[in-house]
RNA sequence: GGAGAGUUGGCUGAGCGGUCAAAAGCAGCAGACUGUAAAUCUGCCGGGCCACGCCCUACGGAGGUUCGAAUCCUCCACUCUCCA
């Protein structure tokens, strides 16, 4: 490739390129180039959200540079104090390592593990010490760092922010410094953090870092973006099942958002497959098939994502219980039970309460009739086996003995 | 340091001392419609009990006043605002 193809290459599908010719110098010099990217210690769940970016790492392997996978053990250990949710309890050290190993066995269906460099920013962070760390907070004001559009909005929206927040930003640049980086990627909401990296690389007398950002995915909802708190996301360890039915669940006009930023397809190959979907040629929902194959084939393989396809058509389609149910023991009476009482027991349903409701809604079917009264009982004696559906995609196999 | 405002169910946010398990919106769940799409419509949405009624637990925490408190009082914790 010459260079201004890889430039193209790497540029492709980014928001922010700061500065596109900076990158171009960097290259020219034909040293292999070190990029960083940061991740959270306590959320060792890569979902697709977190793919756009890690793809984008693959792409600078892919033209010989470095890559660092940064994890952020310093900054995770201080906790995030945000809401009232309980506060994270510090992670110990072998808690650390283990996520660090959770991430490179997830990381690498991605990366290529022989160039990818893991570390962890407690290394130099740790060493800072508190007068390093004043020190470091001297290099920056409060004006500034109140330019960040998250502090901004708590603050004038009178929000409380604690301190060691302000400083979350000061640890990530300093982590810049520390590595020497050439270039750090993130999401597009990390532009502010990545921007001060650059401030503090030329306040420590280095050459500032280009700053490249993806684009945010949006989760299954379509609204918000993808994370795992808000439980619309699709994890990489995923079952292929469950991968394809998430993806099947997003809606026509987010489809095509997920083509360009979770497939290896070219923005003109998106466009192309657009067109035959929008003139009617071919059926949205077959495309959209299409795209959860691609998916599934880039964490499992193609015989699972096969697989995973001709499951949901039997489900959902064709309406049956799966091929595989989930086997379901419970203990046997001489009573009849109420099936309200078989499906709280069986975990399908939160509490009797819910069971109950589900059951007036119709929602409950005992090998394929429908429960038509909350008082309905099934045979609870020792040998007895059901199939039992809840709602559109809860089923068990219920055996009592 | 001083003065004031606030803390309600997953979130936002109403709540007159009794009729409040607590308005409304969002999220969620179920049903209808479908391509399990999305959108839309309908219902549900603390828990227990083979109950269409009864009981238990809930409105930051702990006490108190009252026949009765999410609503009044006291103390504590936390958050925000203004002044210094």
């Amino acid at each position: 490739m010459t260079l201004d193809e890889q430039i193209d290459y790497l540029a492709k599908g980014t928001v922010d390129l700061i500065e596109k010719a900076d990158l171009k110098a960097k290259i020219a010099r034909g040293k292999p180039l070190t990029i960083k990217v940061g991740f959270d210690p306590t959320a060792p769940d890569i979902h697709l959200g977190h793919t756009v970016v890690i793809r984008k790492m693959r792409h600078f392997q892919q033209l010989g540079h470095h890559v660092i996978f940064l994890i952020g053990d310093f900054t995770g250990m201080i906790g995030d104090p945000t809401g009232k949710k309980a506060t994270r309890p510090a992670l110990t050290r072998e808690e650390i390592l283990a996520n660090a190993e959770t991430y490179k066995r997830q990381v690498y269906k991605i990366l290529d593990p022989e160039t990818t460099e893991v570390r962890f920013n407690s290394e130099w962070l740790g060493a800072l010490g508190a007068e390093g760390m004043i020190k470091l907070a001297g290099k920056y004001t409060l004006a500034r760092l109140l330019e960040r559009d998250d502090f901004r909005k708590r603050f004038d929206a009178r929000q409380p922010i604690a301190l060691h927040e302000l400083l979350y930003p000061l640890a990530q640049g300093y982590d810049s410094v520390a590595l020497k980086c050439d270039v750090e990627m993130g999401g597009t909401d990390q532009l502010f953090n990545l921007l001060v990296g650059r401030d503090l690389m030329r306040e420590y007398g280095l050459e500032p870092q280009v700053v490249l950002t993806m684009p945010l995915l949006e989760g299954l909802d379509g609204i918000e973006k993808m994370s795992k708190s808000l439980g619309n996301y699709i994890g990489i360890d995923e079952e292929p099942a469950q991968i394809f039915g998430k993806v099947m669940s997003i809606s026509d006009a987010l489809m095509w958002k997920y083509y360009i930023l979770c497939t290896d397809l070219t923005p003109a190959q998106v466009a192309e497959l657009r067109g035959t979907v929008e003139s009617g040629a071919k059926h949205p929902m077959e495309a959209k098939k299409e795209l959860a194959k691609s998916i599934i084939r880039d964490f499992h393989t193609a015989e699972s994502a096969e697989q995973a396809e001709a499951e949901f058509r039997r489900i959902f389609s064709d309406r049956q219980a799966p091929t595989e149910l989930e086997e379901t023991a419970l203990e046997a009476s001489a009573e009849p039970m109420l099936v309200s009482k078989m499906i709280t027991l069986a975990k399908l349903a939160e509490s009797n309460k819910d069971a109950q409701r589900l059951i007036a809604q119709g929602g409950v079917l005992v090998d394929d009739a429908k429960v038509e009264s909350p008082k309905q009982t099934v045979d609870a004696s020792s040998g007895k086996s059901y199939v039992v559906k809840v709602g559109k995609r809860r089923f068990a196999k219920i055996t009592f003995g």
